[in-house]
DNA sequence: AAACTATATGCGTATATGATCATATAAGGC
DNA sequence: GCCTTATATGATCATATACGCATATAGTTT
């Protein structure tokens, strides 16, 4: 494994490692939505919802189109739903014993 | 999804996301090793290796084992195989197109 | 018990990044 | 052209964390 892809793979993880960041792609599970829906929906100021959907896209897991004076954000990287998927269910086995915090 | 999740979530991946952390985990790949066999593989210190081994199984990601003096780490979450197999996948496909950083 | 080996940890520093505020850019309506 | 709306960005601050060095702890050997 070289360092190059080691970085990558690194970055890759970084860029999910913010639960706004998580919050915004669970939103857009549901489909594509603007910069101002997605402010609503995570209560998130737009400043920092703004920037932090940059991120996603520059990583390529968001594709971004414009529309007049709104921007659409969706989802881009197909992967994303098995990466949650699987990462969710390793960690309810983990908490299966524990406080139900993903039970309700 | 609860903030609680959403901050555990984030949580598994911050601890997937540094290098040296994803050079541990490659390297046990093959099967339990010592600190020191893991310091020689990845070439790091002593000291920086035995924090981010301790950081991996804190996260559950890695057993722990001791054997007199040594320590041994073996992979305790065999979802990270998946992981790391969907996510290599999915950036293979995203620079399939340009400089070959994965291809050798 | 003293010396040695393997691993862990306290501390200081450098760096990265997230949040906020204010402002800039872009696009549409008047 | 001017005003309004939607989004992006520059500057700043606060916080987190990785690394290196030194040292502490645990276990072995003699």
């Amino acid at each position: 494994m070289s360092p190059d892809a080691l970085a990558l793979v690194a970055r890759r993880f970084a860029v999910l490692a913010e639960p706004m960041r998580l919050r915004l792609l669970h939103a857009l599970f549901a489909g594509e939505k603007s910069v101002n829906e997605l402010v609503a929906l995570t209560g998130g100021t737009q400043a920092n919802v703004s920037r932090h959907l940059q991120t996603l896209a520059q990583a390529h897991l968001l594709a971004r189109r414009k529309q007049g004076l709104q921007v659409f954000y969706a989802i881009a990287d197909p992967s994303i739903f098995q990466l949650c998927e699987l990462v969710c269910g390793s960690m309810e086995k983990q908490l299966s014993r524990e406080a139900g915090v993903f039970a309700r």
